[in-house]
DNA sequence: ATCCTGCGCGCG
DNA sequence: AAAGCGCGCGCAGGAT
């Protein structure tokens, strides 16, 4: 942005612009601050504005940014504003600190942030500024005396002074918020994990900044081959069916496939076998539309056509998605995503643009809607984790929690075999089926298997029938002879849904609060538990690895990708097994719970080749791990109450 | 034109 | 009594 480029009144304007002196007298204060922008993506869009709120100095105003000016700016304000007395309080503070080009790990500031307050208080609310203002601060919100534009007029578009006027609002309110928040916080015994949930964001910041390598020869190899592979299945859908028709849409394919087969559609292929319906389908009115997803085609409908739909739908995905991660890679072939640490119901974190935790692997096929469908390896060019490689001169570690889930129901539930299972670093899933059945053959082991995830997840009778592909009674039978073994496992269920209903939230393991108010939904309290509950020992574990490469810049190691159950970094190609072993040993966390996660590790070149490494059988773990690193590790995730968050002390 | 919802599907 | 958990994204088709 140029100056000449902003419209307006800029009489109005000016007589908000901040003085260096202005500024000056913000430092050491509470200080709350919003950026304006030119768009979402900080590595390609601009910074226009920087707002202040400073009660305590009375200073609220705003920097203009321009292309000219914009270097001098951040890094004056940042000279200016940095100090250890000083507190700097955002709404989304990862955002701003992106545009501004503000590493929150060399901060000496205080960083606070009320969108990660809001989302500690109550996960289930917006968290939006207007979304957040209006529910904490109620009708009399300061933002409604802001003239009103045409709807989704973009920020850079604002007149100068509604743009300034709006800004330096935006700030007041965030002020306000954490004034508001934090002490609802401390009255839930929530403000260690704040301060943790800082320190988390630390370190994704970090991630976002260093991105991941895109592979532009496998990239354009891999849309190549897909796009013919492409061409050729939906040619032969169109001579299957006769006609050329838009095979994405659920209505066109249905009538083609259906009708114009003259294939009966099914009635209700969720019926138990006495015609009642009692999936989780059964009011969502499934089984009336169109019956084209994968699951109805091929394990109900059983349709002829339903392999070579879903062929034709992987082939098209792949190219869209490969497409789509070239897109959003920067000039220098770097993709920046964007982890969102408010954006879930439990405690885990999102991630989008693009969106790293879902990146189709080389094992296709493990659960489609709720059927298990065996495992099938894909053909290298839909393996898109080999989209993405290691910088030149470096691998991809990732390090991964065995049954994490597994881990955290036992240590929830207190079970003795199961933490006896785990201790012993054994088959869980295939020691369950052998104690159960007395056998761990593949379809007891994969009963157990689903029968535990649908605890996990509290699965009913009705699915776990479909799933099962039994009747509603052997498949009560055989849940039931599951449960006589694990005694604690109902009654901890039922302990959580009472937990929820006394107080309208259940607490995770480390005092997180997880909030329901319909009954009907108090039963999800224990998936959250257990899913939640693992979120918090990711971000514990990040923040302690993130400490550890920060101590030993030697090594040049950074954490590049976090998909909740395994964390990724890029390490230079010498020192892979030596930071590997440490890595393994901090992520074991014993000091957190009853039990250490046990965990393995694989690298390589590029995320789709990564293998294996260190065979070791777990009882052998521990003897694996000499000090290899004689200096301690600082671990700030443990002091709490003895950083000054007081912000209403008057 | 732009937004919203339903569907379908990738991942843990 | 009743309930599989948590996400993001692309497309189609209708609503605005």
């Amino acid at each position: 942005m140029r100056i000449d480029e902003f419209t307006g009144d800029w009489d109005q304007a000016v007589k908000y612009f901040l003085t260096e002196e202005q500024v000056y007298r913000c430092r050491g204060k509470r200080i709350a601050i919003d950026t304006e922008t030119t768009g979402l993506f900080w590595y390609c869009n601009e910074l226009i504005g920087i707002s202040l709120s400073c009660p305590d100095a009375n200073v609220h105003g705003f920097v203009l940014v321009t292309n000219d000016n914009s270097v001098y700016v951040k890094r004056e304000m940042l000279k200016i504003l940095d100090s250890p007395e000083t507190t700097l309080i955002f709404h989304n503070a990862k955002f701003d600190l992106h545009f501004l080009g503000w590493n929150p790990r060399n901060l000496r500031s205080k960083i606070f942030d009320t969108s990660v307050m809001i989302h500690l208080y109550d996960s289930r609310l917006k968290k939006s500024l207007e979304k957040v203002e209006e529910v904490v601060l109620g009708e009399a919100s300061k933002r409604k005396i802001i003239a009103s534009l045409p709807a989704r007029t973009p920020v850079w578009r604002y007149p100068i002074q509604t743009l300034v006027a709006r800004a330096i609002n935006d700030a007041i309110v965030t002020y306000q918020l954490a004034e508001t928040l934090i002490p609802r916080l401390r009255e839930l015994a929530l403000l260690p994990i704040l301060q943790k949930e800082m320190e988390y964001m630390k370190v994704i910041w970090n991630a976002e900044r260093r991105g991941i390598l895109i592979d532009d020869d496998f990239c354009e190899r891999a849309i190549g081959k897909l796009s013919i592979t492409l061409e050729k299945l939906e040619q032969e859908l169109f001579d299957a069916t006769g006609k050329i028709f838009n095979w994405r849409s659920p209505q066109q394919l249905s009538i083609a496939i259906y009708d114009g087969l003259g294939i009966p559609k099914p009635k209700n292929p969720f019926a138990d076998a006495d015609g009642v319906d009692r999936s989780r389908f059964a009011d969502k009115g499934l089984y009336k539309s169109t019956c084209t997803s994968t699951f109805l085609l091929t394990e109900k409908a059983k349709h002829p056509l339903g392999p070579l739909i879903s062929a034709v739908r992987e082939a098209a995905r792949m190219i869209k998605t490969a497409q789509k991660y070239q897109e959003l890679a920067d000039e220098n072939r770097v993709v920046h995503q964007n982890y969102n640490q408010t954006g879930t119901r439990t405690g885990r974190l999102s991630c989008s643009k693009p969106n790293m935790q879902n990146v189709p692997s080389q094992v296709r096929g493990r659960f489609t809607q709720s059927v298990y469908s065996g495992e099938f390896i894909r053909e290298e060019e839909y393996n898109l984790r080999n989209c993405f490689v290691a910088r030149p001169g470096c691998e991809l570690l990732s390090v991964d929690w065995k049954q994490m889930e597994m881990r955290m129901f036992g240590i929830l539930a207190q079970d003795t075999f199961m933490l006896k299972v785990l201790t012993e670093g054994l088959d869980v899933h295939a020691e369950i089926a052998q104690r159960v059945w007395g056998t761990s053959d593949k379809v007891h082991r994969e009963w157990s298997k689903t029968i535990g995830f649908g605890l996990i997840y509290g699965m009913t009778i009705g699915s776990l029938m479909h799933k099962l592909s039994m009747t509603s009674v052997e498949a009560a039978r055989i849940r039931d002879q599951y449960l006589s073994e694990f005694p604690r496992i109902m009654p901890w269920m039922n302990e959580v849904i009472e937990e929820c209903g006394q107080n309208g939230f259940i607490r995770y393991w480390n005092n997180r609060i997880w909030r329901e108010s319909y009954y009907k939904d108090y039963f999800k309290g224990a998936n959250a538990k257990i899913q939640g509950g693992c979120a918090e020992i990711l971000s514990i574990a990040v923040i302690r690895v993130g400490d550890f490469f920060q101590s030993y810049p030697e090594y040049d190691s950074h954490i590049v990708n976090f998909v909740h159950d395994e964390l990724k970094s890029e390490v230079p190609k010498e020192y892979v097994e030596k930071i590997a072993k440490e890595k393994m040993r901090i992520m074991e966390v014993p000091d957190l719970l009853d039990l250490p996660f046990y965990n393995s590790a694989k690298s390589g070149d590029s995320y789709g080749a990564q293998e294996k490494l260190f065979k070791t059988a777990v009882q052998e773990h521990e003897k694996m791990f000499i000090d290899l690193f004689a200096k301690d590790i600082e671990d700030n995730t443990e002091e709490s109450e003895d950083m000054d968050l007081e912000l209403i002390e008057e």
